[in-house]
RNA sequence: GCACCCGUAGCUCAGCUGGAUAGAGCGCUGCCCUCCGAAGGCAGAGGCCAGAGGUUCGAAUCCUCUCGGGUGCGCCA
């Protein structure tokens, strides 16, 4: 059972003096004060209320306090301003509350009353291609949502999308056969069996495809061919096929390694391609609903409405030479997603100029009776920027390799790493596992400390600094904890808290925010809260460690109450971490 | 052309279901290590919240317009 946060336990105190004013009891609503040097919490509901019953805020304010001042847990209850009421809780009511934060296994993580089947599709790579700048947010964002509705009581499948049947495909068979004409594949007699050793390589793949992708734009025959070719490969050309599957297990590897190393694991390796067993059922069902429309040699679906202010093309369902699109494929998608794990919900965490496109495909889904609209999502995101603020290109104008990037930021940590922590004899394979981590901590804390709506600049520097809202900062504080733990030792299971400076009750605020943070990161899909979180986190122990002795602290009960209080931060530190992605060395 | 997103401190950005004195980080100016990690803490300077109207007791937040930037608009994904 998770723990209910102060806000919502003070929330339904404020309720009741409301409702026994006669008033609704949401305007109980409690939140963190705007003002922390005027109190702990605050409650504007007499303001919304007296519009509402038409009288003075001020003689509402005034009777919900006088109830409040009642409870023997606030040590004030004031009103200000224009009826604003002001409450600060009592030391005893936050040690206790925050006892049960340090008694609790999830460290006081927020849970959902009814769990949801949830299935995030992000990822998105295409097979043949290496992955670029654009796929590290979308797995990084992803990876975050996925854990974050775990931990909230969700049962969440992720599901990597790979982009293998689209016109990349057509375009890679076609360079292979000009390359390579004589392989059987492209015999139209031959009976197989074909061989089952690759043609080509992960480094052939990747230099062919982007010769193959110039070609077809430079040349209209070249493209039609491609699209042709396409068409074949979608109706199942057995020598297409056979290639093809050396094209998709080859790239497995090499993607599964570049995942692997950003820590990011999908429990689905399905890709656009499983779509295509639904398409001909899918196709049958817009038939029967009468929704499929035949125009310029495609059968599309129109989804414009009447009250829409912006024009949405139509989805085309199946192109004039026969071949499906991605809207086909996400349809089948969902079609398949629906069979086979049924879920709540379907998130899709994808670039945030694809907006309209998904659009067109929930639109299409709910015509068709096939997934309601309202449960499908598309969580978009910004670009990651080059130094000029526009999105992160090679100097050739090319999407930027996601490993140029890593390697960059890999480098970087090693150098910070080797600089800062030489003198404390730690071996080259720990020296190296640590510069690891702090590299990841720094690339997944500044994409997700943004939120996911913006774009935002690679600063390798900005990022990698020990000092300011970074993941090194971040990982330096759960290092530090773990290092006076070590020190001082463990207290008691159940030890009391004892507040008795500031900086300790400003730590048990920032420990009692978590619930209200997590809830709010996972309503909004928004990780950056969850940041913001840990960071204030971090920051209250750094206040509490230089204000507060520990090991050396000669009262038997505070020093207890310390260790708790230490113990429970770096939990809970280490708890959003992970949450996030972000791995802790044990020491650094 | 139409639509969507954005314009907040020198820089990078929070805050936007309307509420008190608009917050962080970096940078800048000071101060704090006989004491568990100073990769830290404390204090300070710095803002016509792009502009103009409107709604409201109250607007960075909601509505309209203008200016400036980004993105997307039928067979790529």
């Amino acid at each position: 059972m998770a723990v209910l946060s102060l806000a919502e336990r003070l929330s339904a105190i404020a309720g009741q003096a409301f409702q026994a004013e006669g008033l609704d009891v949401a305007f109980g609503r409690v939140q963190a004060s705007d003002r922390p040097d005027l109190a702990q919490f605050q409650c504007n509901g007499a303001l919304a209320a007296a519009r509402q019953a038409k009288m003075n805020p001020r003689a509402i304010g005034e009777a919900v306090a006088a109830r409040l001042r009642e409870e023997n847990i606030f040590a004030d209850v004031s009103l200000a301003g224009p009826g604003f009421i002001n409450l600060t809780l009592t030391d005893e009511y936050l040690a206790d509350f925050a006892a049960l934060v340090a008694g609790d296994a999830r460290s006081g993580a927020w849970a959902k009353d009814t769990p949801e089947t949830v299935v995030i599709d992000y990822g998105g790579p295409n097979v043949a291609k290496p992955l670029h700048v654009g796929h590290l947010r979308a797995a990084i964002i992803g990876e975050a949502l996925k854990r974050l509705m775990r931990l909230a009581g969700d049962d969440v499948t992720g599901d990597i999308h790979l982009g293998d049947w689209g016109k990349q495909m057509g375009q890679l068979l076609m360079a292979v056969r000009d390359e390579m004409p004589d392989l059987p594949y492209f015999d139209k007699d031959f009976t197989g069996p074909y061989p089952e050793e690759s043609p080509v390589s992960l480094d052939d793949l990747a230099r062919l495809y982007p010769q193959a992708s110039a070609a077809c734009k430079a040349d209209p025959a070249k493209n039609e061919e491609a699209r042709r070719i396409t068409a074949e490969l979608q109706a199942g050309r057995p020598g297409y096929i056979a290639l093809w599957r050396h094209f998709v297990t080859v790239s497995h590897v090499g993607l599964r390694r570049e995942y692997d190393d950003l820590g990011v694991t999908f429990d689905l390796w399905k890709g656009e391609s499983d779509a295509q067993p639904f398409i001909e059922p899918l196709v049958g069902l817009l038939e029967s609903k009468d929704l499929l429309e035949e125009s310029e040699g495609a059968r599309i679906i129109r989804v414009a409405r009447e009250d829409d202010s912006k024009k949405i093309p139509p989805l085309i369902m199946i192109s004039q030479d026969g071949s499906v699109l991605y809207g086909s494929t996400d349809l089948g998608t969902i079609w398949d997603r629906k069979q086979s794990i049924n879920p709540d919900r379907i998130i899709y965490v994808v670039d945030a100029r694809q907006s309209q496109h998904f659009e067109q495909v929930f639109r299409a889904s709910d015509l068709m009776g096939l997934f309601p609209e309202d449960r499908l999502e598309h969580q978009g995101f910004g670009t990651i920027n080059g130094p000029d603020d526009k999105p992160y290109k090679t100097r050739e104008g090319d999407a930027l390799p996601l490993r140029v990037l890593l390697d960059q930021m890999k480098t970087g940590a090693v150098d910070r790493v080797n600089a800062s922590l030489s003198e404390r004899g730690y071996s080259k394979e720990e020296l190296a596992d640590i510069a690891a981590k702090v590299g990841m901590a720094a690339l997944k804390f500044a994409d997700l400390s943004n939120p996911r709506t913006t774009n935002y600049i690679f600063d390798i520097d900005k990022f990698l600094s020990f000092e300011g809202k970074t993941g090194p900062y971040l990982l330096y504080a759960a290092v530090r904890i773990k290092s006076v733990l070590e020190r001082a030792g463990m207290a008691e299971q159940g030890s009391a808290i004892m507040i008795t400076q500031d900086a300790e009750r400003d730590l048990v605020l920032s420990l009692a925010a978590f619930p209200d943070a997590m809830r709010q990161a996972y309503e909004k899909r928004m990780p950056h809260i969850l940041c913001d979180h840990a960071w204030r986190l971090a920051q209250s122990f750094s206040k509490f460690y230089t204000n507060c002795r520990i090991a050396d602290e000669p009262d038997a009960g505070i020093k207890a109450s310390r260790q708790v209080l230490a113990r429970t931060t770096g939990e809970q530190l280490e708890l959003i971490l992970g949450t996030l992605g972000i791995e802790v060395p044990d020491r650094m």
